[in-house]
DNA sequence: AATGAATGAGCCTTCATTCAT
DNA sequence: CATGAATGAAGGCTCATTCAT
């Protein structure tokens, strides 16, 4: 079973990449399944082997992606660290995250928007982000950042780091190191005390 | 003469209208221009006679919203009011809008990650949003601000009133009075020296 | 009755010459009215307003192009002139006709192997041709022709001619005057004794 | 995979002689792909499975056609036969396809004066009629036919045969083996010395 | 007589999905 | 597991025609 998940996932893995890459292309509703299948070298059929639908394969790939997200965020706090640290590593961790895997990115902010999301996902989604949620918890706990509503916090946080992303993409702006800083210090100090 | 007139613009706004509310309710790539026509109680053919396509139709639509958008932030900023004070007015009033014209909302929130909007329109765009870009410029001046990219500014101050009023749409958070302070005072915070 | 004759045969003569134009450039299904319409500058409704379809205007549009046409091959035969002669001016004025009322040929290329011409029409045209048919009745009673179906002749004449014009406007075969004598040669040889 | 071959050239051959046969009887424009398709007894992506666009159906039913006619006008000719003998014979057997083939006749009748046909396809149908320009260069060459030009040649003399094909289907006109024989006795005058 | 906004049937084409091999 | 031919519902758009002014 494990040679063949390997064999399973590389051809999944095959149909994810593809999809992922024609979607920031071109965007969801101009990726038909039948590019996907040409562009990742397999049959229409064989995404329909592994995808009962397109709305699943989107679900998955969506939930890879997030996962990822998530591990990125949490790879950037370490329990013996500075609080405020932390966060700006979070904040420029996840912007690079977005400039270095611009597809993930465009992906992400092409399919949030739409209604193709199921609830299950999404509930898994914040199973995968508790520990983000945690680092807020403790860093209002340690009186380190107000004490505000935290999902809305994450919200915000998020919202900042890919507005300043798409600026890099779309907006024509080149986001230097410097600017980069200012955009994450920004962020921080609208959280701490 | 004028009587046609005015039922020429009934008849574009009826279809602005029912377009924006179908959009908003189910993206734009489910809201097939029959649907406009038939909830918009016109024919498809007329609306093919204001527009030359879904794609001009859209842009009109997109750059309806962005004025109404931009005049809300400029009435929420006069000349004598401190200047922290009228930035809390524009992240609220802007909020509010948000909630009040829900189907504005969503509308924008769905087009703005896709390729539909023309060049034109966006460079369009940029000059209706001069007078806010001229809000932070004086800002700054006056030392009240950071010195930061005025560009990156407004994209993290849209963003942030855009993510909290996605919480109150699709994230089940019930954005109290209080909880809108919160997220105001903090995106202040960010800014202000 | 005249002068509104005039008034109106003005309005019917521009939309004729823009629908023939436009149909020689174009052909018959990429022409619609409104285009017409427009570059005829009378508005749809005065189209109709004249002719109660585009069938219709089709078929008058036709019936004037013959009469024309007709009315070339009548003036190039006269009765003391030889047959042979005759003929062969037949043939070149037709081919210059051809040449120089370019729209008119295409409109009538294009026309000819549709359904849309009406039988009374076509009857209609018959009649025109009457004067035609004659001067073949006359070459044949005369022994100049062979005793041949006139109606066939007449067919294969308009053909040969036809077909010579095409050359000239699609084949990229400059028709010099040495080629058009050939033609109109072989095509009397075809018929005399 | 040759049964599969099989029946993949058997999807084809339904869908071109559905489409010959409806063209034929209504024109290219009063064809719509549904009417082929249900015609036709397929699904209408399955013509779109084969075939780019309409176009590029009607372009490759086209070729396929004129190779027919070439093929009919070639088994015509043999080397030993007289030249006069041979012309004859082309003439007459591609009257008799013409006939037998109604609907191609009437196909390449109205698709000829159409824009549709692409230069790819007009510059493969020249390859395809050498061998009959060729038979009409020996024949100037042995002295038989005069020093014309061939290509107009060649033009008069399709033109001819279409012309008495279309009044046998039009034109009300009985053709008899005599008449035919007229026809084709005179359209060889027109060419000998 | 003249206008052109309004209509909606119908066209070409796409694409998610199925299924026989 | 994998293939890709086949399906047909549905979408964007055109255009002949009508009708109120």
């Amino acid at each position: 079973m494990y040679i063949q998940s390997i064999t399973t996932m590389s051809k999944k893995e095959q149909i994810f990449d593809t999809m992922l890459k024609l979607i920031a292309e071109n965007g969801i509703y101009y990726t038909p399944m039948s590019a996907v299948a040409e562009k990742g070298h397999v049959a229409v059929g064989t995404i329909y082997h592994y995808f009962k639908s397109k709305d699943e394969l989107l679900n998955a790939l969506y939930l890879n992606v997030q996962r990822d997200l998530a591990e990125v965020l949490l790879n950037s706090v370490s329990d013996g660290v500075d609080i405020k640290e932390s966060f700006k590593n979070m904040w420029v961790n996840l912007y690079r995250y977005y400039i270095d895997k611009s597809d993930a990115f465009m992906f992400i902010q092409r399919i949030t928007p739409s209604n193709l999301i199921s609830n299950e996902v999404k509930e898994e989604c914040k199973l995968i982000y508790m520990p983000i949620v945690d680092f807020f918890y403790k860093a209002i706990m340690e009186e380190v950042f107000v004490n505000m509503n935290i999902q809305m916090m994450t919200e915000m946080f998020f919202a900042s780091v890919s507005s300043v992303a798409q600026l890099q993409f779309l907006g024509g702006l080149e986001i230097t190191e410097d600017l980069l800083n200012d955009a994450a210090n920004a962020q921080l100090k609208a959280f701490v005390r």
